[in-house]
DNA sequence: TTGAAAGCGTTACCAT
DNA sequence: ATGGTAACGCTTTCAA
């Protein structure tokens, strides 16, 4: 411990908290075996409730004691470097404002994924390449990947995770990605249904609200697709961006566009576009009907009222057996899994 | 390169594809380097680009190929194990309904917080006690917590985070919690600002209406006694639930509370009461003033617009920065930091 | 320019 | 019943 008179960072034993950021070392199990007057394996055992060995209990406790005292917490990265696999569920996610629904049902699989002991851990991949995305997921070697269809995965980068020890990896939206397990949570299905409604209702000429902003295709695309695989549905898109301006600006223009009605993207764009255009003095619906998509409270303050496609995702826990499964038997769960239905809910505005 | 579009067939002896899941092993540095013909140490240092050490081209290119051809990803764990340290920042999320601001702030600060070469990581922690989101945290040894308020820290685990290594632990709200960088976020100001709007427009018999949903008393409580220390305010509670049946039976009672204003946990909280005092009868603001939060783009589109507080919230790349600050240099930011403002925002509700 | 070897914190096997 | 030891995958001196 001799220290060099040139050294600009002195490790001095007597300063006191240094300028220069000694880094405190973070207690090990080496630690607690030393404090407890045991060795290391012992540590591993009392702490980890193993049923293989048996320790004594005066054992135990000078064990569980020193760990105590020292606020010892294992280190997870070398736990699972040991083990040579993780419980790390990873839940890509890009934070578009995606309603309600939605992070009720994030936070269902949450709980559920952690009743049945894994780790889960959002990553935020917004604006992330496929490829650039699956690279630094793998370096985590999570043992599942949930990707919720924010990034599109190719085969290759599902390929990558596989490799990587992914036991398995599932995505959600019409297309399954070839060697993951598709769960089919078909976007399609809302445009389809919102669509149809219109068309029961006599209205054919539709005009499809889809969103301007970015990050959003992946869901209101394929409503789109559902919307224009309807039979006697004449679709035609409008870009609107998520401001009252542009609402009015589209409303402005309604009239000559010759729709009688309209579903946009979900309730949220649906009310902003409901507004303008009774501003307008179109009336609604008599006028031109609206529907929107996913069943917002809010939307039933409007008046009329909103009508609506409303979602019913797949139950956390479902979704959470799923994974379970497909992780404990991989070549079980290859094929594909309907999950979600939609249903459109009539109110006032159609 | 005449190889098949099928796997990379590893070196498997001949049995094929084993009923019994035979987990297949993941690629290593060693297993590149054996393939490229040099030492793992070479191959760290292509692949890290280090800039100590001059590897020829030829060799580089190998190594490269290898890597590739094999889709080796490196192992995050092992690789913080030996550098003793992670770049891993920990954002842990209840995932309440908490509004599209937060939504974007939180995309903001992850993208600048991975420009400065962190991998930010969501933990959903709802329901988590403070002693077992700190535990669950600090397994992962991450550089810095950001605890955006859902679970309340106290000064011992804030202890066990920063032993387990973490430099920065960052806590929002209006009180400091001992040993944690104090990131002043006080939702008090929001309420503090929407009394004294309803106050400066003569009323003063404020109903604040406080959501009976679990997970929220953390932004409702403080929005609460914000409002409470305005001075002429006479301040009474009247818990709410997110739904129209709770918002009606509030409305149905409202005449016989004497109050003249509401003040409403949020701005949906705020249009649900609204459209339930409208449709009692009640006149808006000539009865009752109504005042949200949070300024959603929806509270305008109802009759009469809306009127709220509006949050200022800290850009991300500023919090950003002072997390990259703190984990530098962790003595500096031991102070508290006013981050956020409120502003009232007139509209025709009140 | 490249290779050999040590060591990060854990746990499982094998001795005691 | 407990302790020594090897190994997980990676980076980084040090030596050739």
């Amino acid at each position: 411990m001799s220290q060099s008179p040139k050294s600009p960072t002195p490790p001095t034993p007597a300063t006191g908290p240094s300028p220069l950021t000694p880094p405190p070392p973070v207690p090990t199990s080496a630690d607690v075996a030393r404090l407890a007057g045991v060795s290391r394996a012992t540590v591993s055992y009392v702490l980890n409730n193993a049923e293989a060995v048996r320790i004594s209990e005066p054992t135990r406790l000078k064990v569980r004691r020193a760990a105590e005292e020292l606020g010892y917490v294992p280190h997870a990265a070398a736990r699972s470097l040991r083990a040579g696999h993780t419980r790390l569920v990873l839940l890509p996610t890009s934070h578009v404002p995606v309603g309600p629904l939605y992070s009720a049902f994030l936070n269902e699989l949450q709980w559920a994924l952690r009743r049945l002991d894994y780790t889960v851990v959002q990553y935020g991949s917004l604006g992330l390449t496929g490829d650039e995305a699956a690279r630094a997921w793998a370096e985590l070697r999570p043992v599942a990947v949930i990707s919720l269809g924010e990034i599109t995965l190719s085969a290759h980068n599902v390929a990558t995770l596989k490799r990587a020890g992914a036991r398995a990896v599932i995505t959600m939206g019409p297309d399954g990605v070839p060697g993951a397990h598709a769960l089919v949570m078909d976007q399609q299905e809302v445009g389809a249904r919102a669509a149809a409604h219109l068309v029961e209702r006599g209205r054919r000429r539709i005009g499809v609200v889809v969103p301007e902003e970015d990050g959003l295709e992946l869901f209101s695309a394929p409503r789109l697709a559902g919307a224009r695989s309807v039979a006697g549905a004449d679709v035609e898109t409008f870009p609107m961006a998520y401001t009252e301006e542009s609402a009015a600006a589209l409303a402005a223009r309604w009239r000559r566009l010759g729709r009688d009605a309209a579903f946009a993207y979900n309730d949220e764009y649906a009310m902003l576009l409901m507004r303008a255009l009774q501003d307008e003095g179109l009336a609604v619906p008599a006028d031109v009907a609206v529907i929107g998509a996913d069943d917002l409270l809010l939307g039933r303050l409007l008046r009329p009222r909103l009508s609506t496609v409303r979602l019913e995702l797949p139950t956390g826990d479902h979704l959470a057996e799923l994974v379970d499964r497909a992780v404990r038997e991989p070549s079980e769960l290859t094929r594909r899994h309907d999950l979600m239905t939609a249903v459109a809910v009539h109110r006032e505005s159609t």
